[in-house]
DNA sequence: CTGATAGTTTGTCCTGGACAAATTGCGAAT
DNA sequence: ATTCGCAATTTGTCCAGGACAAACTATCAG
């Protein structure tokens, strides 16, 4: 029995490639060329699936399609990431890198229950916020870069971020709710799937004491509006992975911007809006430490009311 | 300044319409009908995609698009389900149905320290089986039909969703690693992100003593394979919500049996399920307290070997 | 009332054209 | 040699309109 092809829809979800797009590339370039079925629609083999999802792959860290699928299968596999992205290269303080390796080494090895033991003891050395900022967030770059270097198999991704927003969420349940700070509705945009930012941001503002209203991810433009008045919230904050496509960032700021009561800040924060040009009206968090500041900033121009 | 229109990747986005649908509506229905920016490009208002939005919400509960369009948007917020969904209707044992309701309210009032705590109490009081066959799936029903008739926001549905998991997590983070189970692999296949029936499953399977790997929503299926063989997984448990496009399901359940080893079992659970066809080589759970009947049937078939 | 058949409705796929935005390559000016 | 600006190329997304299968509805005979 000849494995099924997937048809286009199930290879659009499975590379993440539009529709649009994977016609598009038959068109052009000759690959992929699916079989037809019965009724003349396309019907992809397993192994086209996988060289673009390979191609996919290379593509988020700056390849270009052209070049890609010119290129013998058995070269890709070699191609070195040409982004601009500065590696780690002594990024964190010290030898701390190699305990974080470790830590990643685990995943790789699928020891799921190990990677955790390891994780709740940092924990609790480091405290909650020098557990984020220490451990988590450089955690989840190198995740990425081992990603994007494919030493990472997605299911490894994907259990990585399972087991950590699991002791994330831990954490953050264990803190009382904050009282005196301001209202922040957490929350992504549509398409924007990526948890494990909100929910460090999260951990962050509930030390300060803030009051969060995790709304979770994928909340459509319009409801962010509605739920930010229905929760009075003071702030509403929005998470961008470095994954998410880059050129829609301001336009979809912008027009939530315009949605939600002037009164209401919108946050923005993630590696998605690191190199992000200015948006009126929209603060661009470059970094997790600045959510600190920027608290504390919105602390003195909003006085406690009496 | 005019609120600028969404473009058809927007709407597509917040609706969940895709674009073909929106521009053969167009063609054959006259609505929605939007501007063109000066490229000749779709640019849908505010009032149409809000518009689409509740046609959208009737259609999943059974109406059609013909006549919805048809029928003036004054009309539309009266109209009722039409699917043969049993309405709650005395589903639960007696008179629990209002301590439920009452739950439901603290999230229509936004309370969330109140519902966190309203259901920590029952989580004690019910013990984790107890909560999760008698509150949290209980409850999920009445989260989607309350969404069903518009009695719930979007956004309420997220947080409810989000305070709910947090609370699963919580639990199933404080119970022992099984050991002696088999080794089940839980995850949901690409589109499908729906996440409490996962944590209610894994809770019920890890209160059986079976060890979970939880890999979270969405993975592609050639990874679902990959993350079995990885895992030496006895077992790969998928989760359909009754929102999933019950027609993709049974070819998806056959793809991903053709690409596992015959050795490893396939379940499928959820709504989605609840009303399909056998299907040769997969389990289909009807109900979540099946879980705990097919483990015992499990270790019945592969006794302890030594 | 049941079940088969014919008609309608609806979503998805197809082709092929067009164009804007991003990227690259190149030559001139500093 | 570096930087700036402009042209060429690459690439993704949008559009129109045609086709058809699957799902649903209505009809009618048994």
């Amino acid at each position: 029995m000849p494995t099924p092809g997937f048809n286009i829809t199930a290879v659009e979800r499975d590379t993440g490639l539009s529709k649009d797009v994977l016609r598009m590339w038959e068109r052009r370039y000759g690959f992929p060329l699916p079989a037809r079925d019965a009724n003349g629609e396309r019907s992809y083999p397993a192994d086209q699936v996988e060289r673009l999802r390979l191609i996919k792959r290379l593509m988020d860290q700056g390849h270009r399609p052209g070049k890609l699928i010119a290129t013998p299968v058995e070269a890709l596999a070699d191609l070195a990431p040409r982004r601009g992205t500065p590696r780690l290269a002594g990024a964190g303080p010290g030898g701390l890198d190699h305990e974080l390796v470790a830590l990643l080494a685990l995943i790789r090895q699928h020891d799921a229950p190990g990677y955790h033991n390891a994780m709740q003891q940092r924990l609790a050395r480091q405290g909650l916020q020098g557990f984020v900022l220490d451990t988590v967030a450089p955690l989840t770059r190198l995740v990425g870069e081992a990603w994007e270097d494919g030493s990472f198999e997605v299911f490894e991704e994907h259990l990585f971020t399972e087991l950590t927003k699991r002791l994330m969420r831990q954490s953050i349940a264990a803190m009382p709710g904050g009282v005196r700070g301001p209202h922040i509705l957490l929350t992504s945009v549509p398409d924007e799937q990526h948890v494990l930012g909100l929910l460090m941001a999260e951990a962050l503002l509930a030390l300060e004491g803030a009051t969060c209203i995790p709304l979770g991810v994928q909340m459509p433009l319009l409801e962010i509006a509605r739920a930010a008045s229905a929760h009075q919230a003071d702030i509403v904050a929005l998470s961008f992975s470095v994954a998410f496509p880059q050129r829609q960032i301001p336009g979809l700021l912008q027009q939530l911007r315009l949605t939600l009561p002037p009164a209401v800040e919108l946050w923005a924060g993630g590696g998605g809006v690191a190199r992000l040009a200015k948006i009126d009206g929209v603060r661009l968090l470059a970094g997790l430490d600045r959510i600190v500041t920027e608290l504390a900033d919105w602390r003195n121009q909003h006085p406690v009311e009496q």
